[in-house]
DNA sequence: TACACATATAGCAATATAGCAATATGTAGA
DNA sequence: TCTACATATTGCTATATTGCTATATGTGTA
């Protein structure tokens, strides 16, 4: 049942949404993240705990940056399931579409310089 | 965006998922959800509603009593995926099982006798 | 070591959620 | 009409959630 709960929550919050489908693209790192979703970086770093957390994500390090991808194999067979309906689900929300457009424009090289 | 918020925010809740699971096995009055939920009225009945918002159950009046079954047909097509993954899901959770076990004992016309 | 940068954690304010008791509404039957 | 019962609504408190700023931690490089 926790489980279960942990994974509906960590879908219950539009921006967490948002950082699922943008990873459905490509790998992205907290400083991408926070530059597309447009929040403080100690928000997205928050975020990002939770849906680990619910085993939505995974995370590695390069550097002093943390790459988050969605998860492929995870302990939660909620999550697994979600993710796959979330391969279909919302591409056809505007928010969405503008969201994945933007992550990937973003660039974590370029972030700093503007 | 906001059709599938509703029905994450609807199953994060450990109440709101015991009612659905008891749905599963029959039509159920507020009243008997109450007895078996434990839980005041009032707080079922919030709980009905948000439930019936997501388009996870409907609910039809016969006199006094108000009748919830799990939605068949619904208008959001998240909320038919998960009513069908959770046919499935959570079956062996322990909390679960006595809970589908007292819904089936629970009569609406035997609630007040005790 | 010192600095720059990326990320995480702590602590706070605003808001949302979940519970309750009290009360209003609706229905059936005397 | 009056009463009993089932449900919904209102208004409240306690807690959870989401955002922020400030600060701590970790990493790479001079």
């Amino acid at each position: 049942m926790k489980d279960f709960i942990r994974v509906m929550k960590a879908l219950s919050d539009p921006g967490r949404v948002k950082i699922i489908k943008m990873l459905s693209t490509r790998e992205l790192c907290v400083c991408e993240i926070t530059a597309a979703l447009r929040l403080a970086q100690p928000t997205i770093s928050k975020h990002m705990k939770i849906l680990e957390d619910a085993g939505l994500v995974n995370s590695s390090k390069d550097g002093s940056w943390v790459n988050y991808r969605l998860a492929t194999s995870t302990s939660n067979q909620y999550a697994e399931a979600m993710l796959t309906h979330l391969q279909e689900w919302l591409a056809e929300d505007d928010e969405i579409k503008k969201m994945i457009i933007t992550a990937q424009k973003v660039n974590r090289l370029r972030i700093n310089a503007a």
